[in-house]
DNA sequence: CGGGTTTGACCTGCGC
DNA sequence: GCGCAGGTCAAACCCG
């Protein structure tokens, strides 16, 4: 485990974020390695170029928290696998799929309903940070839908939720989970860039004064 | 009524 | 090849 790098692609850094009532607060960290971060969290910054900012101390993950955080990433991303298609060429034709399949990543072909499915494998760029707090979803700037929820193992906090940017065209999918050692902390895993900037999604003036995000 | 959440089912990948 | 675990879908449900 070099670092806080996680597994293949995938940057853990620890944030520690005072609790806070509203997770909004997380608004204005910031990062100590900008450079990587800019690059680690090109997905988190929007296509203006808008710098992430985080306001509280970023270090790498611990082993513990990267080997959780890993584990939930498993294999398939590696630094190689990010770069490349599938080796195997599957029949994904993931970006028609994609985009023919309303707002689905994978959709069944269309053929017979429940049947066929063209799974496809999201190898985009993943970032994953842990924040101590006492809400799950941190609150950055963007609108999230949940769309899924899942039992995990060998954890004293199993439930490990998915949520997806509601924007139309973005595909940025989140996932969190409790850190099982400490309740307290949230595991957040970013996949995918964001298209558009967070006032696209939170309209609401709230969300204003931290657009950076 | 529209949008978000819940939840069970289904599919895929991986380890054994 | 089989079983398990993770990830996602989609219908039902809930709430503002």
């Amino acid at each position: 485990m070099e670092g806080g790098q996680g597994v293949g692609g995938s940057r853990c850094y620890l944030l520690d974020v005072p609790p806070v009532s509203r997770p909004s607060m997380v608004h204005q960290m910031e990062f100590e390695h900008p450079k990587e971060n800019a690059q680690g969290l090109g997905f988190l910054v929007p296509p203006d170029g808008t710098p992430f900012l985080l306001s509280t101390d970023v270090v790498p993950f611990t082993n513990a928290a990267a080997a959780s955080c890993d584990k939930s990433m498993s294999k398939p991303w590696s630094n190689e696998e990010v770069a490349t298609s599938d080796s195997k060429g599957r029949n994904d034709q993931t970006g028609s799929c994609r985009d023919g399949g309303a707002n689905s990543w994978w959709r069944s072909s269309s053929l017979e309903k429940g049947k066929v499915k063209v799974r496809r494998k999201m190898r985009e760029p993943r970032f994953c940070f842990q924040t101590r707090s006492d809400v799950d979803v941190l609150d950055d700037g963007y609108k999230w839908r949940k769309y899924g929820q899942k039992v995990v193992k060998n954890s004293l906090h199993p439930s490990r939720s998915y949520y997806r940017c509601t924007h139309s065209n973005c595909r940025v999918k989140k996932r969190v989970e409790r850190l099982s050692e400490d309740c307290r902390m949230v595991i957040t895993t970013y996949e995918g860039r964001h298209t558009h900037s967070p006032c696209d999604d939170a309209s609401s003036s709230e969300h204003e004064c931290f657009s950076s995000f």
